[in-house]
DNA sequence: CACACACCTGGAAGCGCTACCACCACAATC
DNA sequence: GATTGTGGTGGTAGCGCTTCCAGGTGTGTG
């Protein structure tokens, strides 16, 4: 639009075109500061002018602040990326950071070796940090230089605040809503056993189904629907006269359920079947899950350390039951 | 582990420990330039203990480099951001770009103000983009500033590279198939207009058609699985002899099944339904699709960007036909 | 033995920005 | 009339890094 070769202004340039010094400009453009209402308006005309857009770089070194978010997931093995959460994560927290200048990045931290998380932060370009899949470890290995600019989706600490989802609710609704429709072999199939949101869930369906004098069934699984698919086997072959499988994740349940049609077993008549978050795809197949609303969570885990929430606060997300057709 | 209060290390703090100046050290780091041995291995050394990471922030200020890359996203409206397929983008360019201490940004750009985008890339922050649903105009607007420093995912221009699906040669696949297995009736919900590799998909069918004789039959949809759902009732009502629906997408399809399923509409045996892309629940609900590494195209894309290409290439990726049980 | 020419090095400038400081008006106070 | 503000301003020092440049050493050549 304007000139042939481009070169994005700078505040110099701003100034100049201001009539002004540099450091009046900055500080109209950082609202701090004294400034004459003149020199404001002029200012501003210039940035509009120029299409002035501050460089993030130079502020952030002068700031000492980093330059993006970093999203620390927690796993066995790399693999742990692959899973659609994170990328939603990660999406999420970029729109999020985004308006505020600043980037995402994502990296694996070995479950056996988190001091690797050290080796991250360490990085002066890391202005903050998600934690995903926390383990009370990686909590403790938070340098104080990110303090009140972390945020822990699951478990949190006394210096780390967290986001969580009510797992235990969720599951709970999930399994009195089974036994109340009348089943009474409900079996499980869970989270990693490290990750301390899967075990909520378990504990909270060891719990109702103890109360309740029924036997726990329970088959280890990752969130997988690979996983999902295999287990549902496992659990039939161990307890054939199962009437309801419980899955960790929507992905598990689907997976279940592939696994049950394919084996000519009807669901929900035979076999219920639920899941857990309400992904997308959950209303189209009709699977009876526990809703939260994981989009809003990482984005109010952004914006916690995007605005540097200082008080470790746990907030938690209430799960909602949604009854569809698969129990 | 070393100090209490740690500061992450600068390089005049590697300098002093290897018992060099700055410069030297810069050299080493850089592997530009001429540095002995001796000061090699003690730089290296320093570096280690210390565990110093560079400051992107500075780095990219005295480059002029910018710190994060920008996936612009085209749509009529931003809720083109809540696609679980620009998820998958996103978390797979962060993905390729955190080993190269970048971070990603996304924004949307409307589709009826393309020259938004020059005020995206006036940020110097940005060190390259990633166009998504790209459209001709789009292109024309990527700064020179930006050449080689940007990829488009779908259709390129003389200046700057694409990777893209063969939507073409995909839906191609799916609608000989479905001719092959008998099915003369076949209607397709599309994607959006404006969008060009959706567009590529819709000729092919065409085309097919076309050429065996049959009508075409196209109700425009938008890739949602809610508005396949939608779309399937459209189809059955202005062609109630429909026996094949092609989906412009597995979300698409997803929901045609769902709504079939609802209606008391058998699938395959009364209607065949296809999907493109073989998410990772196509599998699961045996929807037979057009499979191609999306990940591996996204990442291909941001590599392009991060080893900085010059050539204007379109790198095409092929497309597979998945046949399962739903055509 | 002077010279060129390699290799190697530290000093210093500067990327674009913010923040501190010194300064200057002008008004209000003693 | 000297003093203390108060609102406003520009100069300048850096943030941590790279890169240019001047100045070293040491080898090989005329």
């Amino acid at each position: 639009m304007t000139t042939a070769a481009r070169r994005p202004a700078t505040l110099d340039d701003v100034a100049r075109a201001a009539g002004v010094s540099r450091s009046t400009a900055s500080r109209v453009l950082g609202g701090n500061g004294f400034a004459s209402p003149t020199a404001r308006e002029r200012v501003r005309t210039a940035v509009d002018l120029l299409g002035y857009v501050p460089n993030p770089a130079a502020r952030a070194l002068v700031h000492g602040s980093g330059v993006r978010l970093l999203i620390a997931v927690a796993g066995t093995d790399p693999t742990v990326l692959d899973d659609p959460y994170v990328d939603q994560a990660v999406a999420a927290v970029a729109r999020a950071c985004t308006p505020h200048g600043l980037g995402v990045a994502v990296q694996w931290v070995p479950l056996a070796e988190p001091e690797r998380l050290t080796r991250l932060t360490d990085d002066r370009g890391v202005a903050g940090l998600v934690l995903l899949n926390t383990t009370p470890a990686l909590l403790d290995l938070v340098p104080r230089r990110l303090a009140g600019r972390a945020v822990s989706i699951g478990i949190g600490s006394a210096t780390v605040p967290s986001v969580d989802i009510d797992n235990g609710g969720g599951t709970t609704a999930i399994v009195r809503h089974l036994y109340d429709t009348g089943r009474r072999r409900i079996a499980m199939v869970t989270g990693p056993r490290w990750l301390a949101c899967a075990n909520r869930s378990v504990r909270a369906y060891r719990a109702l189904v103890h109360e309740a004098g029924l036997p726990a069934r329970e088959v280890v699984g990752d969130f997988s629907a690979n996983r999902g698919y295999a287990a549902a086997r496992e659990v039939l072959r161990r307890w054939p006269d199962t009437d309801a499988i419980v899955g960790i994740s929507d992905a598990t349940a689907l997976g279940v359920i592939g696994r049950l049609r394919a084996d000519g077993i009807r669901v929900p008549d035979d076999v219920a079947v639920t899941g857990f978050d309400d992904i997308p795809l959950a209303a189209t197949v009709a699977l009876t899950t526990a809703s939260h609303p994981v989009r809003q969570i990482i984005t109010a885990a952004a914006t916690m350390v995007l605005e540097q929430r200082t008080a470790p606060e746990t907030t938690v997300f209430p799960s909602a039951l949604v009854v569809r057709g698969s129990a």
